[in-house]
DNA sequence: AACACGGGGAG
DNA sequence: CTCCCAGTGTT
């Protein structure tokens, strides 16, 4: 045994209070409608550090215009960047793509279910591959995310830091000693349910858990101390001043960001550092080309990352170029705008225009 | 091991 | 405000 509280647990029946709620008590969700693994691994990839709520109407929208996987395949980047629009994390969409393809390509438009072939697919990493195998395949595979490290971290007082590598994986060893082999598929679902509804990072609901009775820190009153985290830095804050650029037909300067990095291959207006620029004007027709006119202040903006925050502030802005060389910036009218993607930041600036 | 990578909602 | 969410890829 690997763990002292593991000893102290009727695992099976840990197993059958766990999956006995989870089928009176699931949320009907569309992703669970069948067990499609196309379907699966859209929603689980949408899912990922993403709540349910958000994913959703997500999930409706991106099934209706790529009902199978050979319909992703073949869509153009930039359609699937679209549908992707607002979810954030946008290596996912390109990720999944990319993965799709290969899947039409090496294994005949079939979601391999063997784990080697699976996890070695672009954005399916060690949560998703499990997830996978047991929704879609009913393998007895761990699938440990933040539900399962918290769920797992109060029953079996678990006081390591969840963000660590090794504690993930110490997770896994613990979640294949306690799966339910005859139904993996119910079971990690249940402990994501569990985490979901019930086991919750604040305030749990230990009175309604059908596994109170076997919870090592409920017994001991700790449950709202685990799981034990260190603490993310702080993020840097960068300025920029974003010019609504106009020309003389109402179209707006639009430029697609690079391909990989932050927010790859959406689009937005231009950005210029703060910063770095004392003279704009000059600087502008330096890095683009033209001449523009800073017209007024329109507003301003503070837009959060995980890991910077952009305080941006607009203006109006004016041109007398009229078209501009290169596939990756142009100027668009305001409805035209609607068929590029634009990360959140910008769309709301299109409020300016 | 540490960091990059979005956006929204709960408390 | 802070925390966290059905994590993965890169360095």
């Amino acid at each position: 045994m690997i763990n002292k509280s593991l000893q102290n647990i009727d695992i099976t029946r840990f197993q059958r209070n766990l999956v006995n709620w989870y089928k009176i008590n699931q949320r009907d969700l569309p992703w669970r409608m069948n067990q499609d693994p196309y379907r699966v691994w859209v929603s689980e990839i949408m899912l990922q550090q993403t709540k349910v709520d958000t994913v959703i109407p997500y999930f409706h929208r991106f099934m209706e215009k790529f009902p199978t996987l050979e319909d992703l395949a073949a869509a153009d980047e930039q359609e699937v960047l679209k549908a992707w629009e607002g979810l954030g994390y946008y290596s996912r969409a390109r990720n999944l793509q990319n993965a799709v393809r290969e899947v039409v390509a090496e294994y005949g438009g079939e979601v391999p279910s063997d784990p080697k072939d699976l996890g070695a697919l672009k954005g399916v990493g060690p949560y998703t591959k499990g997830a996978i195998l047991s929704i879609a395949f009913n393998q007895a595979e761990p699938a440990v995310d933040g539900n399962v490290m918290r769920v797992f971290s109060r029953v079996l007082r678990i006081e390591e830091d969840i963000t660590l590598q090794r504690t993930k994986k110490l997770f896994e060893i613990y979640v294949k000693e306690m799966i339910d082999k005859d139904d993996p598929s119910s079971f990690n679902q249940a402990v994501m349910e569990l985490g979901a509804l019930i086991c919750t990072p604040k305030a749990p609901a230990c009175l309604f858990c059908p596994v109170q009775e076997q919870c090592s820190a409920f017994a001991e009153g700790i449950q709202e101390e685990l799981p034990i985290k260190k603490k993310a830095k702080k993020q840097k804050t960068l300025p920029y001043i974003v010019p609504l650029i106009k020309n003389t037909s109402d179209q707006y300067l639009i430029e697609k960001r690079q391909d990989q990095g932050l927010l790859a291959n959406l689009w937005q207006f231009p950005m210029v550092p703060k910063e770095e620029v004392d003279n704009l004007g000059n600087w502008f027709y330096n890095e683009y080309g033209i001449s523009i006119e800073l017209d007024r202040k329109v507003g301003n903006l503070k837009h959060v990352f995980s890991h910077i925050i952009w305080e941006l502030d607009i203006y109006e802005a004016s041109t007398t170029v009229e078209r501009l060389l290169g596939n990756d910036i142009r100027f668009v009218s305001k409805e035209e705008m609607s068929a590029y993607p634009f990360p959140v930041s910008h769309q709301k600036m299109m409020d300016y225009l």
